[in-house]
RNA sequence: UAGGCCGACAAAAC
């Protein structure tokens, strides 16, 4: 059948982190299972604690779960446990080491990465390369980006959509988009890059030319184009989008929706946004979180005194506390 | 077939 770590990964990349404990619980012969994928599915939902929990559950643990503990310390920004998890390894591999090097990379300490980069035995790695080329990305380093994008021999897609994300996380959507133009394979992610680029910049003509060349567009696509127009105060525009989606197929999720009431909100438009705010759960079966509670307490508020009583009723019950 | 890299809001970083 379907390997149980497939199986939990699978429910970990869709968010179903309850499903992947209950198949981590059912599942036989613990002892010899790749436990990395339960505390994958912790991390991804961004919860370090239970991660860790996992973590200290497990009877013994292998390269791969001490690996997966180590990114989720990296990317939760506890660099001291993730070199803990390291030193208590019996052994390590590129793999691991990446991990770690990640983990110095993101919190602080990106020389240090770079130095555990150039001695890291067992010759030259893609990945390793990319963790680097990302980290640099994610810290405005784009120089130093740019040098070690020029000397990787085989560059692949992650390789291209980490020097994207360099040049747009310093603004220079001009070479953005020559990188883009120069790939010669995209994913979602290369695409939702650079038209996010374009629609937190309120460039609606340039996104919208893009959006039309997406291959296959996602709820993100929709979403961004969504933001554009938003920008713009073009909020009618947007509502309009959403209607669009619903013909094209595609089903929003709870950020359209917050990104949606944050436009209307900034634009006045109280009417709109509390339609859009009640048909969220209505039609679209999507239950508001507190960020869109603060959006439509905040919309109504502005309103004349009817809705403001709305505004009240809607405080009242709602499973938050105000503020 | 399993553990390390890249996507919108937020977070983080600056």
């Amino acid at each position: 059948g379907i390997p149980w770590a497939a199986m939990i990964g699978l429910c970990g990349e869709a968010g179903r982190v309850e499903s992947a404990k209950s198949l981590f619980d059912a599942m036989p012969e613990r002892d010899v299972f790749p436990w990395g994928a339960l505390i994958q599915a912790h991390a991804l939902d961004q919860d370090l604690e239970q991660a860790r929990r996992a973590f200290d559950r497990m009877p013994q643990h292998n390269l791969q779960s001490c690996t997966s503990m180590i990114t989720a310390f990296a990317q939760g920004r506890d660099l001291e446990q993730a070199q803990r998890v390291f030193d208590g390894m019996g052994e390590h591999d590129v793999v691991s080491r990446t991990s770690l090097i990640q983990a110095y990379a993101l919190n602080g300490h990106i020389d240090r990465a770079r130095t555990m980069m150039l001695a890291s035995k067992g010759g030259h790695d893609l990945v390793l390369w990319n963790t680097m080329l990302a980290a640099y990305a994610l810290l405005g380093h784009l120089e130093e980006a740019k040098i070690l994008f020029d000397r990787i021999p085989h560059r692949n897609i992650g390789s291209w959509n980490a020097i994207l994300l360099a040049y747009i996380h310093k603004n220079d959507l001009i070479r953005a988009r020559e990188a883009f133009d120069s790939m010669l394979e995209r994913n979602p992610t290369s695409w939702t890059m650079m038209l996010a680029a374009y629609a937190l910049n309120g460039d609606v003509v340039r996104a919208g030319e893009l959006f039309q060349s997406v291959p296959h567009q996602d709820e993100i696509a929709w979403t961004l184009m969504i933001q554009a127009n938003c920008h713009k105060g073009e909020c009618k525009q947007a509502v309009a989008l959403l209607r669009s989606m619903d013909l094209d197929g595609i089903r929003p999720n709870s950020i359209t929706f917050l990104v949606i009431l944050h436009g209307c909100s900034h634009a006045g438009m109280v009417e709109e946004g509390r339609d859009c705010f009640l048909a969220m759960s209505s039609v679209y079966g999507i239950a508001p979180e507190h960020d869109h509670y603060c959006c439509i307490v905040d919309l109504l508020g502005r309103s004349n005194r009817r809705l403001l009583d709305d505004a009240e009723e809607l405080v009242e019950s709602m499973p938050y506390l105000p503020g």
